[in-house]
DNA sequence: TCCGTTGGATAGTTTCGCTCTCCAATATTG
DNA sequence: CAATATTGGAGAGCGAAACTATCCAACGGA
């Protein structure tokens, strides 16, 4: 397909498709001759993953950018993946002290694993930070309740990783650390709504 | 105290502080002379809060503002108070039309409430969109353990505003709905990660 | 008294994510 | 086959957002 075809398929204006081929997150298409190129279904799929992590995620470009790499070129440590991956998610913090007491405390109550090094472990920090900026419940009592559910949830999900291969796994991993999340908390939103609404109704 | 010393404590630079002022998000200090203002504790409370949906949350001015508004004047229904809270967080979806089959069927199978005008609806139709175009699992099977862990953790979060006032609840709930959830998802993240580790120890 | 600081206003800066304009080459249409 | 439209590609331009810097007259503290 043509350039203006692949635009209206994907939603995606051309001056904006162009746009991401300069800026390498998405392949040029097959060059035909100087006036024309050949698009194929997978720059179209490229595409919706772009406009998925950057619309709907709120990603900007530069980690969408870096989200794209870790699909392309799979590194050899899973860990270091889901490193690489949750560090292109917000909060967004720089990492610079190396050790994180809010985030350190919560954990060892939880029995989770302290890795300064994982992004996640400052996010968590900050995070609880600003519920004690609010004056909100941080308390291990709080904290047990989301930890559970949540530690109920990654057991299900990976789950399934036990049978793929590499190079299944790690998109699996780095879309689905990314792009589930907004589904969490919209349930969680849902959730909320229809406790009251039925509250409500008795 | 004076404004350098509002700034040293939240950490908020003067200039920005003044730019707060300015866009309205904080109130003046109690001006004691042409070139003297005297700001209080709730001038810092209200400046970590503003820090903490716009730094950590990532949130945008206009929808600090957002919220700042729903506490500073809170609304009589509590569901349209809540509605209002989840329209300023992200993902931002402009709700143009009035079905969104998506999640409409999503939440016939969870037996949640459909309520189109309610934003989490067209947030959830969104997050679907984004997982099908990235060719991810979007089945009832699979919706239905994010719903159950996030119905067992709405619960909870609700039971304790059974004894709050209407001027003790509102701020508890929208401040709950944008602060937890960067917890929660830290949670999930650092549950994968304890998770593979504690795999790849065995 | 005098130097540094303050509150307040206005203008400037930076970053981001496009969007517009151009161009020559090539398709397409009449 | 001539006229018109479209394409790929590159560069510059644009508008919003969130600060940041500059100014200035009026203090206040030593």
């Amino acid at each position: 397909m043509k350039i203006s075809e692949l635009s209206e398929r994907s939603g995606v204006p051309v001056a904006t498709v162009k746009f991401y081929i300069r800026e390498g997150m998405l392949p040029r298409g097959e060059a035909l001759s100087t006036t024309r190129a050949e698009y194929g279904e997978e720059h179209l799929t490229r595409l919706r993953l772009i406009s998925a992590l950057a619309d709907v995620r709120g990603l900007p470009l530069s980690r969408v950018r870096d989200i794209l790499a870790l699909i392309d070129a799979p590194e050899d440590d899973p860990i270091a993946t889901l490193g690489r991956a949750v560090g292109a998610l917000p909060p967004y913090v720089e990492s610079d002290r190396d050790d994180y007491p809010r985030a350190r405390e919560a954990i060892g109550e939880l029995g989770l694993t302290y890795d300064p090094d994982f992004t996640a472990i400052p996010q968590l920090d900050e995070a609880l930070r600003a519920l004690e900026a609010a004056g909100l419940d941080a308390s291990p009592t709080v904290l047990r309740r989301y930890s559970d559910a949540m530690r109920q949830v990654a057991t299900e999900e990976l789950a399934p990783m036990a049978g793929m291969s590499r190079a299944e796994a790690v998109p699996y991993a780095v879309l689905g650390t990314a792009l589930y999340e907004p589904v969490i908390l919209a349930l969680r939103r849902l959730a909320h709504h229809h406790l009251l609404v039925e509250g409500n109704g008795r």
